[in-house]
DNA sequence: CCTCCATGTTTACAGGAGAAACTTATGGGA
DNA sequence: TCCCATAAGTTTCTCCTGTAAACATGGAGG
């Protein structure tokens, strides 16, 4: 049959190309309600195929948000490794890095946060999800030890610079920095009161 | 018939027993997947009644979600009420008082700020958002003039503290605050941080 | 060369969403 | 007073999804 090039019974690699249609749906729509049968369907593959590769929908998803956690990562210290002359100047880097990276990539990013992407069953999804806050905790013990940061209980600061990113990249997200009529550049401006508090120097 | 007091043909406040059941069942799985019929079910209707008060299942959920930021607001103003000495210590109970509502009410919590209660497509939605919201401006207006915090603009403040506050319920909600090994009370030191670059006085 | 077994496919079935058509009370004119 | 328009429920129907089970295929190792 001539079908043979086209359509080889064994797909090669099926378990990668579900993912990269899975994300391009996400990025598509910047929402995960596509059925896992459309996502067979635009694979070229049938329905009952991805059970193969995934035990259900959740595990592609939290597959799908593994991915964007390392993304993430690598997004935030490439920001970060540009010639920077303070911990303060690295860190708005870091932080605008990962607000950006959530606006250009906000379904994948909601969907890294969302419940549907739950790290208590996934150890992987838990471990990259771990390795990318690991920068932030660096980050700020460095920050500690040059002297740029306030010695106080690390774990505090990291929860705080933590919640205080993720808030913003959330509302970011959801335009409703824009809507409420922040001034011109709200994102450096809230991460200034965080920094303010997180500085030595006032 | 027997049975007209039992269950008369018309409900009466079908539209509040739905959302009574939908609140109730969100209460005790703390998520959102169940799905209509089994809401109708439970409120003992037909799988097709509740469209005759709902568009669809997302229009319920809004729903919730609205009551979910009035609830929460009215906890906000109640634990701002007491007594409190200065606007740092309203700010600190505003801002405990909505995370224990968020770790009380986790499921409900988590809709509120989910991609599925849209507040861009459901006005009463955004305005019951937005009044919550506005609870925390007033208060940073108030802390502004009565001098505790610095007169920076003032949605630059909002911004960030909304941020941390929510970015901290949320990460107070999937365990992450313990998990990491933060100290005892690592959500007051979490708020310090950025209380420390709100206030005036370091 | 032949035979496993991972990887696909087909078939089957239990629900769910939602539309359409039908039924029942109810309350506001004629 | 009657009567019917209408809101609020119900039944029925179609299409689709998730997922399980049984079957097919072909490539790698004995």
């Amino acid at each position: 049959m001539s079908e043979t090039k086209d359509r080889p019974y064994h797909h090669g690699d099926l378990r990668r190309a579900l993912i990269d249609t899975a994300l391009a749906m996400l990025a598509a729509d910047q929402n995960w309600t596509f059925t896992l049968r459309e996502v067979a369907r635009r694979t070229g593959v049938s329905h009952a195929a991805p059970y193969k590769h995934f035990r259900d929908k959740g595990a592609l998803l939290r597959e799908l948000a593994r991915i964007g956690f390392v993304q993430l990562g690598e997004t935030i210290i490439a920001a970060m490794s540009s010639n920077l002359p303070s911990s303060r100047a690295q860190f708005m880097a870091a932080a605008q890095a990962c607000i950006a990276f959530a606006l250009g990539n906000s379904g994948l990013y909601r969907l890294m946060f969302s419940s549907d992407a739950d790290k208590t069953i996934d150890p992987q999804l838990h471990d990259a999800a771990m390795n990318t806050f690991r920068i932030l905790l660096q980050l700020l013990e460095k920050g500690q030890q040059d002297g740029s940061f306030r010695k106080v209980a690390i774990n505090a600061q990291a929860a705080a610079s933590w919640a205080q990113v993720h808030g913003l990249a959330m509302l970011a997200i959801s335009n409703q920095l824009l809507e409420e009529k922040v001034g011109p550049a709200p994102v450096p401006a809230a991460l200034d009161v965080l920094l303010d508090g997180l500085c030595c120097q006032k």
